[in-house]
DNA sequence: TGCTTATATAAGTGTTTGCTTATATAATGG
DNA sequence: CCATTATATAAGCAAACACTTATATAAGCA
């Protein structure tokens, strides 16, 4: 996939294919910089659990978020091992940083934490 | 569209949605640094001039390319004053150049010339 | 074991997409 | 004015998409 350090334009249009979905680009906004599980992207984003669950999917066959489990939760966050991370983060950039929707959370009391 | 130098993630995934489609992220990439009609993107990507028109069509709907009419043909460009740009620009720069692609044109005598 | 919570997956459906073929529009040159 | 070239646009169609509802899987706990 990787020529140098640029992408093969067929491969990478299937990242950028991925990102261009606003739910999609709303999720990968929020996991680039914090790790959530599928309830907490289903109070933020306002959508159904299978639908979140669904997008959370493509991204993760893709390659962009990688899980991590733990207890009855799965924990998703951008991948940055990722082939594709340099491209997803500059696209990213590009938007809002979402730290003050996932702080929103916490103030609710829903955001998930397992210490 | 702009908060700041952030777009809003709507209407940037409407741009991103345009470019993860390889034969647009293939044309983009190419507009963004040399002026192309549609003819020459017919023999650069193998494609009919429909679909290629087609395409080009929804690059400049979404303000990512201008067009200039000269006599018969209209040459296609990145325009680098679209809100989008650096969105664009950003994407594009993790492909190969396309320059050499060009070349090949003229070598084969089919690169349009109007002077 | 049985109940609850979290998540995934399957099946169904209306919408969107990207091609095709056919035709329309526009400019050039005899 | 007519033929040619370049481009746009329309109609049709199969495939992909993003939801929905229903159900399956998995972990935690009484």
């Amino acid at each position: 996939m990787t020529i140098g350090n640029k992408l093969d334009i067929d491969q990478g249009a299937k990242i950028v294919k991925i990102l261009g979905d606003k739910t999609r680009l709303n999720i990968v906004s929020l996991l680039m910089h914090d790790e959530c599980c599928v309830c907490e992207l289903v109070e933020l984003l306002e959508m159904s659990q299978p639908s979140i669950s669904q997008h959370v999917a493509k991204l993760k066959t893709a390659g962009i978020v990688k899980e991590r489990r733990q207890g009855q939760w799965i924990f998703y966050r951008v991948d940055p091992d990722s082939e594709a991370f340099p491209l997803v983060e500059s696209i990213v950039q590009h938007f809002p940083n979402q730290k003050d929707r996932i702080r929103e959370l916490e103030v609710k009391g829903l955001r998930v934490c397992c210490d």
